[in-house]
DNA sequence: AGGTTTGATGTCTTTAACTGCATCGCAATC
DNA sequence: GATTGCGATGCAGTTAAAGACATCAAACCT
């Protein structure tokens, strides 16, 4: 238990979802068992630091200690390297290669089915997006609706819905926050107000 | 032990010393005993993460997981916080404190040792410089050398070469790397430089 | 529906951190 | 030379993480 401690669980659950891992994978990487991970994840274990260090260099973290002063300019600065980059590519990637499948798939199965053009235009609308843009749980709420299109008797209500929810996503890609090419720094919002304390 | 566990216990006992802080004195603060401290700094032990959170409590610090890439800027920026400001002013400031009481006490053992008066008008100079210019060492160094002028047959000596390290004090706060007033971000040496693997 | 994966939990043993206390050597101070 | 404060070390007892299992329910996919 802990202010930080609870922190720092939350954290490596985080990087380890937006990495795509399951607890098992994860385990074979850091060399902590399952079991293990899942106890930490949910804070109900003091874990040593030899398993923290572990685990946070496979998933790409380091551990370090920071000023107190300094921690709002390094959080920032983390969330820089993490969000607007990164996030979680290989997971959107993924699931837009599913998505693209799926979409093969209902072109096999239901061709003539009203409204699966403007779903396919849509979706390559959407291929044009620069990944790190896209939202992984906008993607795969998407993916499971266009699954319902080739339930019998569902086709119009899960194919109106796919296209709604797909243009949700272009939108959110479309106006959200950019992370664009030359990622400006965006004004330095990291710079350690003087307190002069003591 | 560890590549990153022995980096933490660096910290911790870099922190501590930089706090002018005993053992004893950070075990109080955090709660942890200072034979657990002593051998944490010896990384002889593989602590808990709650010990480990303690610990950087007591000492203003938070242990964060930073990305790696993000490392080498938040390593400048938690540098800047340290080094630039704050270094170890408590410390300066005791040491100042006892300076001050060495002199008064040659003073009233010694009051009509030549140069004697040199020696207080330099002290006077050294105190308006600010804290965290002054070196430590160097102040330490004095001192000692202050406290050989009450020894008999040495005074002359002891004098000369107390005035000679103050001066010398002295010239290093007075062109050493200024901390100044409005600490001058001096150029933004932590950008994440974009590396775009995957 | 059946098979797989994922995360959560349980049990047992081993290992080691933690605590509290005492002590030691060392340096600095009086 | 005695005292004080420092960090390091030793030891006994308690506690809990770690490791290696085995399940289990829910979600997922075929």
């Amino acid at each position: 238990m802990g202010y930080d401690s609870a922190d720092i669980a939350a954290r490596l659950q985080a990087a380890r979802k937006t990495k795509g891992l399951s607890q098992r994978e994860l385990s074979d990487l850091a060399g902590v068992p399952q079991a293990q991970i899942s106890r930490i994840e949910a804070g109900t274990v003091d874990l040593r630091l030899s398993s923290l260090v572990a685990l946070a260099h496979a998933l790409d973290l380091e551990l370090t200690l920071v000023p107190r002063k300094a921690v709002p300019a390094v959080r920032s600065l983390s969330r820089e390297a993490v969000s607007a980059n990164r996030k979680d590519i290989v997971a959107v990637q993924k699931e837009m290669q599913r998505i693209s499948e799926t979409m093969r798939g209902l072109q096999i199965k239901t061709p003539n089915l009203d409204g699966l053009q403007q779903l396919q235009k849509s979706f390559s609308d959407l291929q044009r997006f620069r990944v790190p843009t896209l939202d992984l749980d906008g993607l795969k709420q998407l993916r499971q609706s266009m699954e319902q299109i080739s339930r019998p008797a569902k086709e119009m209500a899960a194919l109106s819905q796919s296209i709604k929810l797909m243009q949700a996503v272009r939108n959110k890609a479309a106006h959200g926050p950019l992370p664009d090419t030359g990622d400006s720094p965006s004004r330095p919002a990291y710079s350690l107000d003087e307190d002069d304390d003591a």
